[in-house]
DNA sequence: TTGTTGCTACGAAACAATTCGTATATGGTA
DNA sequence: TACCATATACGAATTGTTTCGTAGCAACAA
């Protein structure tokens, strides 16, 4: 399914857990959630009730619960996010955003040289 | 007058058009806004007043109207937007948005460049 | 069969952002 | 001064997100 609409915050980071732990059920989302912050159970339930109807994830009933699972690739929709963000923030200029990034957050040695094979393979593209 | 709180997508909106453009009166900054959207006056008015209210924009009187401009700086702005993006999206990695920045957006050469030339000299600085 | 436990469904409150209509004030000009 | 154009102030409707309480259902153990 292609991603259209860009999830909310709290969407997102339902679909971060998905994405990382696979097809789950509300309440082992919840558990993740609950690490980090103070959430009841229903909240999370009716945030994902309310993701399969955006078509977000999809869900397969298993005995008296359900499994749900992204149903938007992890890629796209980060692409899509990027994308709105970029016009919002940055004028739509991928570079600008990358100096300001680059530039104000801290970045190992191995990271840098893997951006900057990034770049090499990119012009030799474009010749 | 460091910022603390994102604004929001219509705030960011007018907040360009005041780094832009410098200080401005709420007529103008509606122009300019309804050149890409329709909009009441009374809405950017609003906007601009609930700004003022959060501090993210001065104003000050003249005649009878008033002439706002941007009380946080861009680049500052755009880093706390920046951020948050981050940690929501990309778990707070900037290589990691840089990367997908860059592989899935148009630079030209030239920006390439200049974004190779800025991790040479974060390189030198860590080494 | 009857509790108990844990699940889903659902309504509604609490917020926040956005939009617009109406009332009112003010400055300039005839 | 009186009028008009244009400004601000402000309340309120609308929309979307997030949160939580309550009701009801289903599986399973006693």
């Amino acid at each position: 399914m292609q991603i259209t609409q860009k999830p909310t915050d709290s969407e997102l980071e339902i679909l971060q857990i998905l994405w990382k732990n696979g097809p789950s059920t509300v309440r082992q989302v919840n558990d993740q959630i609950s690490e980090k912050k103070d959430v009841v159970y229903t909240t999370t339930l009716k945030l994902m009730q309310i993701m399969a109807e955006k078509k977000l994830v999809k869900r397969e009933k298993s005995g008296k619960s359900h499994i749900y699972s992204a149903a938007v690739k992890e890629n796209e929709t980060k692409n899509l996010l990027l994308d709105k963000f970029l016009e919002n923030a940055f004028a739509g200029s991928a570079s600008k955003l990358v100096l300001q990034a680059l530039g104000n957050h801290k970045a190992s040695k191995e990271e840098l040289d893997q951006i900057r094979e990034l770049i090499d393979t990119i012009e030799r593209g474009l010749k």
